[in-house]
Order: structure tokens, then sequence, then C-alpha cells
DNA sequence: CTGAAAGCGCTTACAG
DNA sequence: CTGAAAGCGCTTACAG
């Protein structure tokens, strides 16, 4: 049956060199064939597709990522897995990559721009066939690791119009400044900005906040309680005490996040202070368990969900050296009303 | 300077042989001083290591996982990322194995044993230096796939001692029963099973708690919820409603995760059942913001990260060829009681 | 302890 | 439209 001579140190797969003798084609026809290369006789296509099947031939990522110096691995780094955000991101973007032949290669930073320029350099020493990252807050080096490296790369969350480079998102600050507005609509005036982490995207959302505030006339910094640790439900109802301690006078919150707004919900009833009575709160995200709350949470809906598809997409179009048809996207959030505020 | 013929397919980078060609030494000597081995003169070592920094050398992954069959990938698989238990032992298991120079591959199930399938086909096509797997529960076909790849594969999350399986996790049935003895211990007669998804350690914690009523004589199938949808705060919502109109008589409830429980005592506070007065709650888990609700939850500090620590410590030492401590680690869950029982 | 040769399994670049 | 040759950058297996 096996008349090839045995190799000295076969992996015991089965290989292309095998798939193209059973069809009775050279091995580089049948690589044609099996990538879908066009210009290769239909017929010969059929026949190395079905020799492939029946030897059960599964091709070599590693001897492919070596030969063509580009593999099937597509990185995304993310800050954290613990803020659902990014999962639902995740999520989007397997969906579209995985049915494409893509593996996606999950990097979490930690919002540690060391740490990215890391996991980057580890990443592009793999030769991925493209790159997902967060945002555009990075070293410099790590800058110049994506841009000498090749790969084509798409920037997640946030949006600019720069030449040559590819983004999708939406406006952090104009999401930021509509659910100030609203809680100004409301007949708001001393809302405060309550937020934790403080990575880039959420320093927009402030800035949204401000804009809105002072265009307001209700502006005063004192009302901003910004803290550097990572964002919880527990901080959330730690930062509403203090807040409420320190700035009594607040009548809404603003917290940059709904993890942050469960918690200080949480507090408001524990510290039996009517919400929306006494203080209006909203979030940013409408994170799982908002619409849950007492009252459920007021919040604004952003679409991480179609910045992941939008921006796999978007990838997978460079990747096969197309054009995309932009080069920024700017998605669409909306804010949710409910009895929070 | 660059007395080497320029190759026709250079990727552009440093290779391995300009690194001993700087050395002064030949490629298998650089090779094998680079990863360590032993058996070089510790002065050729030195200079290697000093020309490789000089060039600024980075090992080419597909090359050596060709060469050698095997990458410096570990699989892991998961069933969600929205569930946090899952979140935080893949944290665990990336801060082992990152810094010993694996990369850490994230597969999501879905719990889905047919798309684990699909998954392990892709992720074993690439010859992964070892797998991480969620439980024991899959196909007959990935079981094969899994043994036949001669590829270490750890499980993480339950425990059994069969012979030539490792495995690292907790006794998902005792746990299980051990927060119904709690309940019962409080004097609740009528305690109630709620469940979601249904996966294979939901329905062992279903065993444990029909072992502790039974062992109590309190033991009534009626009282078993159990819904096959995802599990999310709004459903824990959805079925403490449920339960209160079905089963009016109930004066504890057991929720087989924390989410589902947080959303059954936010329905409870909604309908003004009094918790623990009325009605007593437990969850499992002790996931982020349990603490924090109204009143907090009692329910199971599971050691999700330490299982993903041990687990990935035991493969490390498998993939370096050694035998692990132990085949199979149990290790413990503790009783949180807090203000809900 | 060190090295020359061969090979891992593909694809690129060049012919025809 | 098809193929023979060479090469991608490493490591294994065999010598010495």
């Amino acid at each position: 049956m096996d008349t090839l001579p045995r190799r000295r140190r076969s992996s015991g797969r089965v290989t292309l060199q095998e798939v193209a003798r059973e069809a009775g084609v050279s091995p580089i026809t049948a690589s044609r064939a099996l990538r879908g290369e066009r210009g290769v006789a239909a017929e010969l296509v059929e026949r190395v597709q079905a020799a492939a099947q029946r030897l059960g031939y599964v091709p070599d990522p590693a001897a492919r990522a070596l030969a063509s110096a580009r593999s099937s691995h597509v990185a995304v780094l993310v800050p954290l897995l613990s803020n659902a955000l990014f999962v639902d991101v995740l999520e989007a973007v397997h969906r579209v990559l995985f049915p494409a032949g893509y593996q996606t290669l999950i990097g979490v930073t930690h919002y540690d721009p060391a740490e990215e320029e890391l996991l980057l350099r580890s990443y592009l020493a793999h030769r991925p066939a493209g790159l997902l990252v967060t945002g555009f807050d990075r070293t410099e080096a790590a800058r110049r690791l994506i841009g000498g490296s090749g790969v084509p790369c798409v920037h997640l969350m946030e949006c600019a119009e720069v030449p040559g480079v590819h983004c999708v998102g939406f406006s952090q600050a104009d999401a930021g400044a509509a659910i100030t507005e609203h809680l100004l609509a409301r007949g708001r005036r001393r809302v405060a900005f309550v937020a934790a982490q403080l990575d880039p995207r959420t320093l927009q959302r402030a800035e949204g906040y401000r804009r809105a505030m002072r265009r307001a006339g209700c502006y005063d910094p004192r009302l901003e309680l910004l803290n550097p640790e990572p964002s919880s439900i527990a901080l959330g109802a730690r930062l509403l005490e203090e807040l409420l301690k320190t700035r009594p006078e607040v009548d809404a919150v603003f917290f940059c996040n709904d993890d942050l707004a469960q918690g200080g919900l949480l507090a408001a009833a524990r510290l039996g202070v009517e919400v929306p009575g006494r203080l209006a709160v909203a979030g940013f995200n409408d994170l799982a368990g908002s619409e849950q709350m007492l009252p459920p949470l007021t919040t604004v809906r952003t679409p991480r969900f179609e910045v992941g598809e939008a921006g796999a997409r978007m990838l997978l179009a460079l990747m096969r050296g197309e054009r995309p048809a932009a080069d920024a996207v700017q998605l669409d959030y909306r804010v949710v009303v409910r009895a929070s505020s």
C-alpha cells in the first residue's frame, strides 16, 4: 500500500505530498487547489479535494507559516476580560474570523502599555495574519512594532481619521456628553462624574461630560471623582459613599461604567438615599444586570458587538489585500433611559 | 559588513544562522545554547547569548514548531468568557504559562461538545505543546483526538482518579451538599434548587443538593427548578418569580451560580419578599458584587484562581516530560456565610 | 562537548 | 494552466 520511503523524522501526519500523489498531481498543484487559488483546472481541484478528504489531510499551519511568512493567527489585544465589554467584542470577532479560517489569539494587557508591548513582541514573532488592538494609547515602541511588522492592523473602540490608520469605534466623548445632557434635561444641575481605572476611553467620556456641563453652565471640577483603581461593583459602592460625604449637594451621578453604577445603586439603597428622587444615577455600557437593578439603571448602550464584527470584517479585507470600504468606521451608541434618572 | 549572500526569499528577520556566525559557532550549537540545553560550554553559551542580544534575534516559532513538531502554544478550552469564573481561571493560567515561554490560546466552546471538537481539531493542527480543557464531558471523538495527539493535557474544574488522566479541580457535588447543609442547619426545610445552563458541573451540584436533602429527610423533586437557558442575572430574577408562584411553600433557595442568585435577590426585593426572613438565599462561586447585594449573598467560594494556577503548573511539568507530584489534585472550597441566609 | 547533513511540510519564484 | 527546484528557519539524529 504505502510505497513512500519511510521518512526519518516523519511526524505521522498526512502530508500535502501524499495528497498530491493520491490525486496524481504535483504538490504545488495540490497546494493551489486546496487553497482555492484560481487558475487550477476545475477537474484537478475536485480530484485533489477528494484525495485530501479520503486521506484526512490537515494542513500544517507551522509549515505554511514558515513557507509563506504568514500564519493563520489573528492576535487580539484587549485590556481586560473581567470587563464584560471586551468579552462581547471578542465573541463577535471570533464569530467572524473562525469561519474564515483564522484563529483568534487573545492577549490581555491589563491596561498596561508596557505589558501590551511585551505581548505585541511575542505575538508578532508568530507572524500573525492580522492584528486587532484596543484604542490608540500605546508606547512609541509598540507603535513602531506594529508599523514595522507590515501586519494589517485594525484599532477597536475608538475612532480617528488618520491616513493609513484603520479603526472601528464610536465617540466616547460624544456618548459621555449625551448621557450627561440627558441628566441635565431631567433638571439636574449638580451632576457628578465618578470614574475608575482612568484609561483613555474613560477620560474621553470625562471630556464629553465636561463639554455638556460647561455648555449648560454647570461645570464644577469638584463634581468629578476620579479613582485609578480597577472598576468594580464594590468600588462603585465605596465611591458613592465618598461622593455623598464630600459633595452632599450633588443631585445626579454619571458613573463611567455600569459596574460602578450598579455598586452605586446598591450603596444608595443601603444608605436609604432615594433614587432618582434625591439622586439620579446613570451608567455606561449597559452591562448585564443593569436592567434588573432597583431602580433599573439608565445607561448608554455601546455597540461593542458591532465594533467586534465590523473590526473583524475590516481586518479580513485588509488581510486579503483589499481596500476596506472605509478606513474609519464610526458606530452609533444609544442612551437607554430607565427608572434611575 | 554583511557578507552573507542575499537570500532569495529572506523574510528580513535575524536568523539563528546569523547569530551563530556572529558568535563564531555552528547553528546547532547556537540553537542549543539559546534553548538552555545542557552540555554546551559555558563560554560558548555566553558568546551566543551576547550575539543574539546584539543582533536582536527573535526565534521563529513556526520554524521551531516545524522542526521540533511542537509549538510554544498551550490551548485552553473554556465554556464561556461571560462567566467570570473562567476569566479568573484563564488569568491564573496565563500568569503561570507566559513567563515560562508559552502562549495561551483561548478557545470558547459555548458549552457545546460539537463546538469543542471543532476547536480541538483546529488547535491540535497547530501542534500545541499542551492542552487545558474544562471538565470531562466531551464527545468520544474529542477524547480520541486528545489521546491520539500525544499532547499533554490537564482537565480543570473537576477531579477524577483515573490512571493516566491529569486533573485539578474540586468536588462540585460536595460543595453543593455543603451549601445545602448550611441552609438546613439554619433551620430551613423546604430548600429549593434553582439552576440554569445545566452543564455537567451544575448537575453535579444538583447531586450534592439531593444528597444533603435526602440525608435530612427533606428531599422533594418538586423543589428543583432546572432551566437550560444560559445563566444570567435576568434569568435568576425570572426563576425566583416562577419559583415563588409555583412553589410558594419554599423557605430557602440554593442558586447554582451567583449571577442567578443576584438576580433572585433583586427580584425578591422588588416583590417585597423578605430575605432571609421569609426566604433564605444562597449562591455559588462568590462572584464580583455578591458581597454588595442587599442583603449580602451567602455563597460558596470556589478556588478558580487556584485551579488555573495548579493546572498550569501540572501541565508545565508534563510538557517538560516530568511526572507531576500528583495526577489528580483536589482543591478546597469554602462556604461564605453572609446576611442572606 | 561540537558540528555537517538532512529534514520538518509547506509555498514562492521561475519556467514552460 | 502545471511543475521541478529551492527555500522558509529551525532541530533531530547521527558522528566524532
